[in-house]
DNA sequence: CCGAATTGTTTTAAGCCTAAAATGTTTTCC
DNA sequence: GGAAAACATTTTAGGCTTAAAACAATTCGG
């Protein structure tokens, strides 16, 4: 008998881990589901925002963003925020400022950074769409309890930790 | 006082719940959270189908669909199923049929319908990106209980129920 | 100080995606 | 039978998105 072991999860069924792939069809089942759910709202979300105000989701949740930090913030910011490409978020800045929602100026301090905030205009815009978009959400997630939605919480943060770990394991 | 009313959701609290609109920050942060995990997810999942063969997550999505149905699809239950325009799939599947993947033939029955199938190369393809596919998506979730998967998949359901009934609300 | 990394943004090329209009086909129902 | 409705798909126009390369400015280490 080996006198140590690196493969922890194996114990001592090597063989038969090799030759039975493990199952995974249950965490498949629920990524899948997981997806839907999103797909599912998100395209609800998407169609009431162009219906009512003519806006597309990209933009309102870029200027959600920013309704956050008065002071404004940089587009790296953003993109890391919005979870999206740098290049994505260069090209929204540059509709939104130029349909007079955004401002955007170069940092004074860095000259490489851009800084954006929201207008007037853009903020009293937001703040309409967002009090009537609250009210969607409420209402997609309305046959869930509060203990539901608690509990739904608790298991989303789990597994938004888990996927973190996974995907900082693979680039370190 | 008014004979009846219709308001049964507010009882004998019309003035309050008209003066004090509700709150719905939990939804709202329940579905930023499960709109930030499914991000997360999808952004890893994209990364390594391209890294690792070259293909792009659509492109495995729809073939997914197709391994489901050996006797093929139409374009409108790919869309269906995937839930995207009809639009979207008419690409993909120009794209997939190209590159030798998918086979497309006009239906003899009805000369308005697609019928897609995989070819063997497409779905030998699918079959080996679909077996490392599987190892991704359980490492993803790897810190999840078989308990808390269980959970998670029945509060899914309960989402996606919800979600459905709030969206043929609005479009009967 | 100065060259080498690093950082922030934009550009590029390709593909994805939607909503709405257009096209062709089948079904419905007088 | 034939007009009208319904259906499946494609086209169109515009916007979104990414990965990778290019560019610009700053910081770091020697």
């Amino acid at each position: 008998m080996p006198a140590e072991s690196d493969c922890t999860e194996m114990l001592d069924s090597e063989t038969k881990a090799v030759e039975t792939p493990e199952d995974h069809a249950e965490e498949l089942r629920l990524w899948l589901r997981l997806l839907t759910c999103t797909t599912l709202i998100e395209g609800e979300v998407r169609g009431r925002l162009r219906q009512r105000f003519d806006v597309t989701l990209p933009r309102f949740d870029l200027m959600a963003q920013l309704d956050k930090a008065p002071d404004g913030m940089t587009l790296s910011d953003v993109s890391k925020r919005m979870m999206v490409s740098n290049g994505n978020v260069t090209g929204l800045v540059e509709r939104l400022v130029e349909s007079g929602h955004l401002d955007r100026r170069t940092s004074e301090t860095d000259r490489r950074v851009q800084v954006i905030r929201l207008t007037k205009l853009g903020r009293a815009e937001f703040r309409r769409m967002a009090a009537e978009h609250e009210t969607w959400i409420a209402d997609l997630f309305a046959d869930l309890s509060p203990k539901d939605v608690r509990e739904l919480m608790r298991l989303l943060a789990k597994t938004k930790a888990s996927a973190q770990k996974s995907a900082a394991r693979r680039r370190p």
